[in-house]
DNA sequence: AACCTCCAACTTGTAAGGCAAGTTGTCAAG
DNA sequence: CTTGACAACTTGCCTTACAAGTTGGAGGTT
């Protein structure tokens, strides 16, 4: 019998500021600090739990890095506003860092957009349903309007967020979405892609008047597809001439 | 025409401490830094950015908050693994704050498992699909130990994230699932429950050996749909017998 | 009395120095 | 060759100090 096996690791205690910055995140967490509210000033907070004012910064910048408290200098530290977008940055530099996964996220978002879409034609309401209509004829004007276009898009993707009343759903969804913006932002500029997007939309649109889950879901699947063809090849294009330029 | 069009907004450079450590993530995101990494010592740091050492400690310590870096007393600071875990923890905790109803995380749940297991069924290897028999026969040995069924149903799952190969989608669903997780350890103990999760084990684990991508998803649904009606149950149960001890 | 100006107090940002505690590599003794 | 201790280095934490920005109120003006 291993005599090891009985031994406990080292209970290594967190550093200082870890431990402030873990009692204000679980402060926050709990309601007792909520959005936009001040937050007491670094040597109060040093005074109330017994340590040094650098520990506290340390405390507060990181937990500035994860979107929870913004300070502003001489004004005081505040609680952010909590929103999904800011919450979720760090996200960004995982999906920056890991850039091979441009294949997982469109998956992901896939699967999840998906998902948003049948629960859309279950829920969606009448208004909802007529604004759909309207901004899918609203598409096919824009196609030779890339700008125009992705903000009905954008409106068009929030708009089955809504539908499907999901706000965790509709946070990551968000997220997946303005992130693949900047290479969308190439691949919209390019023939037949809007037109494309626009006839998506309306199958969409069509599934889920008809209330029919299953050909929305299926519907998006295709649409989203599309965006990832589309997207990749952009992309290509934008790295090859890239590497012209640099030969 | 108004000449406040062409004002600039102010610009707010950002904090020093938040400039080394936005090039600091820039090293990490470019590679120049690795993981496992060894960073130059503080004191290094700060003479080569020619800012105080307190700069630099606060610009670590919000990586080492964001899981980029980690710090050991008189040992140095190290680039963490990087692991997809590591840097989607803070997700965890907007889980947490936006406490979006059981039902909306019921829902992704659902959505994101179906598709892990629509993409294990495309993917999985022959030693996978060897595991998953294995398992399944398992946990009938286990439906009256509840302890050890958690442990192999934590198995399963992951070994579906392991063939599905998403990192992203994995994380999410982890996360989701450790959320759950002590509501889930309540119905656990009910009759027929653990039952009913390997008869539903067993036919994910035959869609997937069949590689049947739509049955997968469908059990996986099924499954995903049963845990959160015993979940729910076993919620109302705890809470009906919390108020009547209160009352 | 209402309003404006200015300043003092407060708050965050940054710097510098110092000591404690832990790790690591080296070097000498066994 | 192994082992032990020591020295150098590194992080953790504290203190003090000043700069820069914000805020609110005192005091004078209208």
């Amino acid at each position: 019998m291993n005599s090891l096996a009985a031994l406990s690791p080292v209970e290594q205690q967190k550093s200082a500021s870890q431990r402030v910055g873990d009692q204000l995140r679980d402060l926050i967490a709990s309601g007792n600090l909520r959005a936009g509210e001040r937050i007491p000033s670094e040597n109060e907070l040093a005074r109330a739990l017994q340590v040094s004012r650098p520990v506290v910064r340390e405390a507060l910048r990181g937990l500035s890095m994860l979107g929870l408290v913004e300070s502003r200098q001489g004004g005081g530290c505040f609680v952010t506003d909590l929103t999904a977008d800011r919450l979720l940055q760090p996200l960004s530099f995982f999906l920056q860092l890991h850039d091979h996964s441009l294949e997982e996220l469109f998956r992901a978002r896939a699967l999840i957009d998906r998902g948003l879409a049948e629960d859309a034609a279950r829920n969606a309401s009448r208004e909802q349903i007529e604004q759909f209509k309207t901004m899918v004829g609203l598409g096919f004007d824009l196609v030779d309007d890339p700008v125009g276009f992705r903000v009905m898009d954008a409106k068009f993707h929030a708009l089955i967020s809504e539908a499907a009343d999901n706000s965790f759903l509709t946070s990551v969804s968000q997220s997946l979405y303005s992130l693949a913006m900047d290479s969308r932002r190439r691949a919209s500029e390019m023939k037949g892609v809007l037109q494309q997007s626009a006839r998506d939309h309306e199958a969409i649109m069509a599934a889920i008047s008809k209330r029919d889950v299953e050909a929305a879901g299926e519907a998006m699947n295709k649409h989203v597809e599309h965006i990832r063809q589309t997207t990749l090849m952009a992309e290509q294009l934008a790295s090859q001439s890239e590497t012209s330029y640099a030969s």
